[in-house]
DNA sequence: TATTGTTATACTCTATAACTATA
DNA sequence: TATAGTTATAGAGTATAACAATA
């Protein structure tokens, strides 16, 4: 089924995308947006299958595995962008599999500080070096060379977009 | 922390990643994905705002405005990264919409072929200018240079990725 | 028997808004 | 009044598998 035909499908989703040189931004996007999805599903078919998670949820477990103290559900809400009202049912799910505790903290009771049990914290360590050997493998034949650009440029788009988007929203 | 080697993870994961020149594999498909995110939160609620349309929905749409004849429903799964029983759920709700019709051609009764309806070819057609200015906008300070080194560095990873995929399920 | 598409199911994510309990 | 988080709700997307009709 996955089975690559070679000939027939570009994958190249929405619109044209083999216009030379028109609406650059636009095929760039959809570009963007064919090769994640490609990727996306083949990493949360494995998160789900090898691990029993989402790709929000590592995402969120990798936030806090990079804040040891924790980090208050608020601010795990700006960096995963998920909405609030949504972060509580994904942390509730991970507090449920016993990954993260929830603590309210001394001083202001209206405040939720979310972070890793040990559990957590060795379970997001597996997932993530398998992640990392996913991803190696899939973009084997890529140069380092061209890996290095999208990189570079990949964060000027990021920026320009955060640029032009609802004035004042950045964590 | 530790500075081992398997178990640093230091994965700035997802959203934000501001790390070294290690693992830069993982590290552009964090950037890709953090990126896309951004983008398609703002398509979404655009298209659903002013279209009340959904990005798949959009997608399925597109495929069919490129193909006049219509395209059988196995086929749209292929090309929209959607399996066949979904492609079933979003065909409906299009077709509830009155933006596209099925149509089962004489030869083979298995088949089913979806294509646009009038109204769904100007429904699409308006989606598809505004979309195209909307990413014009968002990614108005990135050079054109830019934009055209991440359109084939990004083929390059897409083709690599493909290439890896079928590999590893051909077990 | 294989293919094409449908149905059924279960779960998760996404978005919005109203609500509480603090402060 | 404002803030932090929760609850409630509704709708869609996603993945699997069993199924019917046709070839």
């Amino acid at each position: 089924m996955a089975q690559a035909d070679n000939e027939t499908i570009d994958l190249e989703i929405i619109v044209q995308d083999t216009q030379e040189g028109k609406k650059p931004e636009l095929r760039l996007w959809l570009r963007m947006l064919s090769t994640t999805k490609l990727i996306s599903q083949e990493i949360r078919r494995r998160l789900r299958t090898e691990f029993g998670a989402t790709l929000p949820q590592f995402d969120l477990l990798a936030q806090l595995y990079r804040e040891k103290d924790g980090l208050r559900l608020g601010e795990l809400s700006k960096r995963t962008m998920v909405t609030n009202g949504n972060v509580t049912g994904l942390v509730e799910r991970l507090e449920g599999d016993g990954l993260i505790v929830r603590e309210t903290p001394h001083g202001d009771r209206r405040v939720t500080v979310a972070k890793l049990t040990r559990k957590g914290e060795d379970s997001f360590s597996a997932m993530a070096k398998a992640h990392e050997g996913w991803l190696r493998d899939m973009m084997a034949d890529v140069e380092p060379a061209a890996i290095k650009v999208l990189l570079d440029d990949m964060s000027l788009v990021k920026a320009s977009v955060s640029n032009h988007l609802s004035e004042g929203e950045s964590a």
